[in-house]
DNA sequence: GATGAATGAGCGTTCATTCAT
DNA sequence: GATGAATGAACGCTCATTCAT
């Protein structure tokens, strides 16, 4: 039995890792909305029924895609967290460099969270979850403005998070154009150091 | 013959403003792709035909609201450009102001075209002169920054465009919590200023 | 008043016209189903409201035209009744002339007439009279026949009458390449003779 | 496997049938454009849906119902090639009686087809080797009144050729009253035999 | 008589979802 | 677990028809 069982959840898990792959890829290069459920099955090569062996529907779909992005986010950022030994502004430093890193690695996923961001309905189902990430990291922003003695921490963290938000957008819109080394190092110099009072 | 005339011209207006004032919420709550024409109707409290008398489909209806948009915003540009009668780093902060006036007096606007960024076909069809104002921004930038005495205008140009941006689209995804002036003050005085060689 | 009564009637008359003019001519280009009330009103110069102040509904129209088509051809075939003076040979070449004649002059008429011949429900409405108009077509040759000695005349009715369409359908399919004159020539030597018993 | 993949293109099969069958009626009684996808499901007894899984769609629908047809109507012309063994007069009678019984087997789909013919777009996007088709029927008539020896071969074909259209068409708009058979020997009588010069 | 804004049923088509096998 | 035939609601859109003016 637990042999049989093994072999079924390897099946299951290479089936579900193959959906999952397929959607991601479509979902990033033609939209949520602009991808069927036939094109995702026939990417992944199963049947369309297959599908709704693993996620209740469409939407499920979607959000274990986005859940895994989340995950490995996280993940990503609390070993980043281990790995940043410097003072605060090392660590900011190695958020920006991360973060950047990541959109680069992969930038159509980061298209479809986006544009997914807009869509009130859709947001609302994966809502708790983007909420808690937003917070965790405007809160290590907060804390390390904190550390480097600016008076208003919480506005600092907002404006660098706009700021990556911002120049990872166009990075995203234009790929092929966009300067994105300078406009980074340009970034990380402007807000990435200590505290310095007007004179 | 002039009367029976005005009164249908009259018809018609309030129709067409109802169905785009309709049509903008729609598109900018839940997506261009995702709002049907027969919700627009019964939002606009018409029939699904009536919105084919007056135009000529759902993109031409798109089309039609970012028209308007464009104007408008053509004719801001041009009245403060006339305004700004102070050096150029009023000039930049005057842009700044305006920007977030504008993105506050009409956020589901902004949002409607931020989330349409992100379709390149929808965006591609319907107005292709986007990039061209993209481009006419930046250059104003770069020749603000250049003034300014930066050695390298254009990437001070795009960070601050990005940052414009990735502000009003955190402002426009959460407007009610969104500490919007101070962060705008904020980026206003870490922005718009004269080169300062570092010592 | 029976002035005002004879203007009313003369405006009456002209739209009227005018709309059967355009709905003929639009119906015989494009097909029936593939005309709008829209295209026949535009055509016109009139409101489509006006339509319904004449005819019931698009069908009625349809009715109406037909009908016309069907009283003139009516006229013409008693008036050539009168002028065909000679034996039963010249009468049946005169019809045959004549029919050619007048898909000449107006062959989107006879295409229209022929098109609906083939939708049942079309038919049905108009029916009666398409029955009325070949039950005196085929009976009037029949008699021709006859007189011309044939011991079958029916038969020969039918196959004329056959031929005729048959060779007026080819043409109205293909108008520019089709070799009407000899064709004809062909049909009236090979139908329009005295009944010749085999040797 | 074997088993469920038989079982499937049963289903499809059968699917396929009651589609094509009910829209063939549909399409001959009521015209191409006036049958809509709604009423062919309902009459073969399926979902509006489910014909898309089969067909392209309307266009190709008929397509298919046309392709049938032309496949039989080469099989029938190349066996009767072989069969037909007398002189010419014999095979003009061949393709007489073979066009007649063919008509009567499946008066429907002949009803369709030449509906079809007045609807120029449809046509020219359905079969274009309709066109094709015709010269070649044509050709064969040439060669066939040559060999009987009459001076003026092409005009003899086409009358023929009309008239046995002529015929048909009759016959098949009201295929209950028409007297088929004698006006068929009385065609083959008149058209297949001999030139005999006028003594 | 004449207008055209407004309606709503229907079109061909798509696609997420169900279910018998 | 896996299949794909089958469904049906919804889509963008068309157009004959109605009606207040």
């Amino acid at each position: 039995m637990s042999k049989r069982q093994a072999r079924f959840d390897q099946l299951r898990e290479t089936s579900k890792e193959r959906i999952e792959q397929a959607a991601m890829e479509l979902f990033a290069h033609n939209g949520y909305g602009n991808t069927s459920i036939s094109q995702i099955a026939q990417a992944a090569g199963i049947s369309k029924g297959l599908m709704y062996n693993y996620y209740e529907g469409k939407e499920a779909l979607l959000k274990a895609i986005l859940q895994k992005g989340f995950d490995l986010g996280e993940s990503m950022i609390s070993e980043g967290r281990e790995m940043a030994t410097g003072g605060p502004e090392e660590v900011l430093r190695f958020i920006v460099e991360v973060s950047f890193a990541e959109v680069v690695r992969n930038p159509e996923y980061w298209k479809l969270l986006t544009s997914l961001a807009f869509q009130d309905e859709v947001m609302k189902a994966v809502a708790p979850e983007v909420e808690v990430q937003k917070q965790k990291h405007i809160g290590m922003g907060v804390e390390l403005f904190r550390q480097l003695g600016y008076p208003n921490p919480l506005e600092h963290a907002l404006l660098l998070g706009a700021c990556l938000d911002g120049v990872l957008m166009h990075y995203i819109l234009s790929p092929d154009d966009y300067p994105l080394e300078p406009v980074k190092q340009l970034l990380i110099n402007t807000f990435c150091k200590k505290f310095e009072p007007k004179s």
